[in-house]
DNA sequence: GCTTACCGTAAGTGGATGCTTACCATACTG
DNA sequence: CAGTATGGTAAGCATCCACTTACGGTAAGC
């Protein structure tokens, strides 16, 4: 249940990705809805909402005719606890090498 | 000044550069020591650290004969505020879906 | 000055990827 | 039951990308 099938990290370093996941977390909408709002065509979209989904991001729902998909409040924990992680074993040692700034070789 | 040539996302997308920025936190290293702690050669190492010194995450300095890479502290800063924007705007809105949770739509 | 160590870049290659059009399945509408 | 709307998937394609080997160029060691 912690480990996802794909990196979110990869999934959102596509540009139009992050464009899709920025705008569902702003609204759940339905696939055509979000292909009509981008200049790439609605399988493109489809392919990329697949993507997000594989990596725990989004979830979808039928809802009628359409369906609807919305951020995965559990992708998004985990990704937030990776991230913080990431800034917590980058900085950690970072700031320490930020007082060796004066000089420290020699 | 606030422009950075490259995305600094999808650099940090390959699992790869991932691995060598935190481990240039945790040290400053060589490019020959980061490929020796690598399962990929010297060349590849070399790229993925212009695409990270693209993207304003690494700097490098020459030391002697060998060139000793280091993350930069304005990069990161960069990166952090972006990130920043990009969770504020993502939970702001869905949070507000959470609320919703219950049922609202039956 | 010659040899060795370290590193960046050029060239080439196999595989991943983002996009398109075409097609099929499902659900609402008359 | 047709006809329309919505969306997932297959097939094809052009590009990008990560990696390799080969080469050139600078700094230290003898």
């Amino acid at each position: 249940m912690d480990a996802y099938h794909t990196d979110a990290w990869a999934a959102l370093g596509d540009p139009t990705r992050r464009a899709i996941f920025e705008r569902l977390a702003t609204r759940p909408s339905a696939v055509g809805e979000l292909a009509n709002a981008l200049p790439i065509s609605r399988p493109a979209v489809s392919q990329h909402l697949k993507v997000l989904k594989d990596a725990g991001l989004v979830v979808d729902r039928p809802a009628g005719n359409r369906r609807i998909y919305r951020v995965d409040p559990a992708g998004v924990a985990h990704l937030r606890k990776e991230l913080d992680r990431f800034w917590s074993s980058a900085l950690a040692a970072f700031k320490v090498a930020a007082e060796h700034n004066e000089e420290g070789d020699s």
